[in-house]
DNA sequence: TGGGCTGTTGACGCCTTCTTGACGGGGGCG
DNA sequence: CGCCCCCGTCAAGAAGGCGTCAACAGCCCA
């Protein structure tokens, strides 16, 4: 889930936001002071920032450099004050957008999503399975095996990838067979035994007594790590 | 140089945006309709996209589609509208910041500022990448063999320089197409095998057994250094 | 107008990969 | 004990990808 942070002084506002976050799936935190946000970012690290600069203790730039000290997390900065100067201090400061009070909710979560979405493709998820006798690197689309490279045929590829995508689950068969070779394909688990067999042949140390790539009898198969 | 891309069919306006980024020092091209904004950002690729969503052939939201097809490259949006329906469609649909006309310019020049610095991690790559047989100069585009120079094509360039950028990574076929071929060339797969012949026989040492440019069957090419 | 360079497209042989079928083993169940 | 289902293995034909060569069109420049 999405974590936001809102900083902001003005109750009244912070909890129309939050309700209004909430209600859209994101797990928020709210900081009322400059130092809370500090805090709050550092313990719980946001995957986005809603930051008002008008603040009670801190200047909103400072807690805007507070986090760019060593955060990259996408700021959106909030003002009541429409001046270029402002915004571009904002801007140059690290902020990533800058919206102007009133503002329209709808408008804010727009921009809010955009700047989640820019960040999206580096929160992806670990890119490489590491095991006692192989390793997936899966950005890279490369397989080792006690330091050689290993070819996969593109299908042999795509089945790994699922089961590594679970690790220590169970994968049912049918779902196996539709996400590598598609719906229509639900009940051929013949294909799924002859590349199970084949990847078995390239990656475990003992083919016949497999270890990573386990069959589940009658439900599916599991990849262990 | 930082290179921005200006799509407004307001002959004025682009003018003098055009103006204004030349003296900050970026190098500016500028598209009057939506189609000739698709073709430019092929043809060079732009670090940042300023599109006024007024333009006389295609709608904005049509040219944001057609980039968002095959490229990252952040886009600043322009429009004389103001609501939010208006700004929730452009960002939803893939745009990094929406500025509403009249703005200033200062504004504006800090918002595509913030939009090219959050990007600058992702595209900051060495400069210059070497190998055991040549070396690719992205920044002079250049390459050379052994000391000498070598010439390569526009699209031969192109090819390598999208595989130099993911050096050790696989890259799909639908990937080199739409990068180097526009969106609309996703399955031409023979236009690949033509080039990186072309390429392997310009810089592998033994083009017939390859060791830097590698096939990937079934699934794309591989830049290995 | 002509020549060279570049990009596009077609034909063909080679090779890998996919698909499909046949066969044997093991375990649960009647 | 025998039967049947499921799993694993092997093999062979079909299909399609890959690399290569070559021809053609468009373009720029002389």
């Amino acid at each position: 889930m999405t974590r936001v942070l809102v900083v902001d002084d003005d109750r009244a506002l912070a909890r129309a936001l939050s309700i209004n976050l909430k209600a859209r799936g994101y797990d928020v935190d709210v900081a009322l002071t400059g130092a809370e946000a500090l805090a709050s970012a550092s313990s719980r690290p946001p995957d986005v920032v809603v930051l008002d600069l008008g603040l009670p203790d801190l200047d909103g730039l400072q807690v805007l450099q507070g986090l760019r000290g060593w955060t990259n997390v996408p700021v959106l900065v909030l003002s009541a004050r429409e001046e270029q100067a402002e915004k571009v201090a904002a801007l140059d400061a690290g902020a990533d957008d800058y919206v102007t009070k009133p503002f329209g909710m709808d408008e804010l979560l727009a921009r809010l999503r955009a700047a989640v979405r820019r960040t999206a493709p580096t929160a992806g998820d670990l890119p490489v399975v590491v095991t006692g006798a192989f390793t997936v690197d899966l950005m890279a689309r490369r397989v080792t095996k006690s330091g050689g490279e290993v070819r996969l045929t593109p299908t042999e590829w795509h089945l790994l990838e699922v089961l590594v995508r679970s690790p220590g689950r169970m994968v049912a068969q049918k779902q196996l067979l539709q996400e590598v070779w598609g719906p229509a394909y639900e009940t051929e688990s013949h294909y799924l035994r002859v590349y199970i067999a084949q990847l078995r042949r390239k990656l475990e140390p003992d083919p016949a007594h497999p270890v990573h790539l386990l069959t589940e009898p009658g439900m599916g198969y599991r990849f262990e790590p």
